[in-house]
DNA sequence: TATTTATAGTTACAAATGAAACTTATTTCA
DNA sequence: TGAAATAAGTTTCATTTGTAACTATAAATA
């Protein structure tokens, strides 16, 4: 008769607990991937893999692309113009705005690191079926959007 | 007859970067609930959590049980003693293991937080089918046992 | 038993992060 | 126009976090 309607939270049932359990796993495992052979962050392995696919854009929409905040995209630009991973001009139009292009060291640097990602998704994706491939497709699909929606 | 098998690395596409853009949205929020109103942190608050469930397990257990490293939890309880939310004694048998428990005001405090967040954690499944939750859990499982197992 | 190895927890220092203030450039609109 | 508001990006400072070193105790072993 104790207890009676005390839905106990059981941290290791808690849903946002668990994701956040299995995410820093593999945002740790992936990191590792590079960090240790090359001299890159994970903010700057970011940006290198949002500029190979967008070339050309600015810092705010690297930074939303990527879900970085901009001081964060800052300082990963910073890092890759440093190593010469990056060339960065600003807008003739608008001169506040930047356009960021990866140099070809930077291209370079890229094409060797993305397989090593991709290989790790890949081995994480093969312990799921091609159904429950889709179906946490979906569900990432509709946390996401319902997490996002402004709430008053 | 360009790009032929690229397979190009898709930042918005990417498991690992799904996962993370997710987790990220929903921990800030969660910590959003209670940071505001009550002093205390998300490390803090997992350690309050894992106490009321399981009182008087030592520090090093508290870490396992919340995947926190032993510095984590040493700050964490660091922060709750000082705040009177929690005791902490050595056990008499073996004096580097500690006790911990929460204080009267540590559980109230816990009962004050819980429904909160687990209010959020409703509203979330709330957006999933009943089969769609089934699923997210048995993958989140199946992902977690996977990097979790020792690599060589 | 004396020495070493291992364990629990803390402390200290360095690196990463986040929030706010700041600079420069552009837009708005009174 | 030109003052005020907005926007992009950077810098600064305080906080958080992570790694390594350290202390104290207990266990292993020679």
């Amino acid at each position: 008769m104790t207890d009676h309607k005390d839905k106990m939270l059981v941290l290791e049932n808690f849903l946002p607990y668990r994701l956040s359990y299995l995410t820093n796993i593999i945002s740790h495992q992936l990191a590792r991937l590079y960090t240790t052979q090359f001299d890159i962050t994970p903010h700057e392995w970011k940006i290198l893999a949002i500029l190979n696919r967008y070339p050309n854009i600015s810092a705010a929409h690297a930074g939303e692309k990527t879900a970085m905040d901009k001081v964060a995209v800052s300082r990963a630009v910073k890092g890759l113009s440093e190593k010469n991973l990056l060339h960065k001009i600003f807008s003739p139009e608008d001169k506040r705005r930047s356009m960021l292009n990866l140099t070809g060291e930077g291209t370079k640097l890229f094409h060797k690191i993305a397989p090593l990602v991709t290989d790790y998704e890949n081995a994480l994706l093969a312990i799921l079926t091609k159904q429950e491939q889709g179906q946490l497709s979906q569900i990432l699909d509709k946390l996401t959007r319902h997490v996002t929606a402004v709430k008053p």
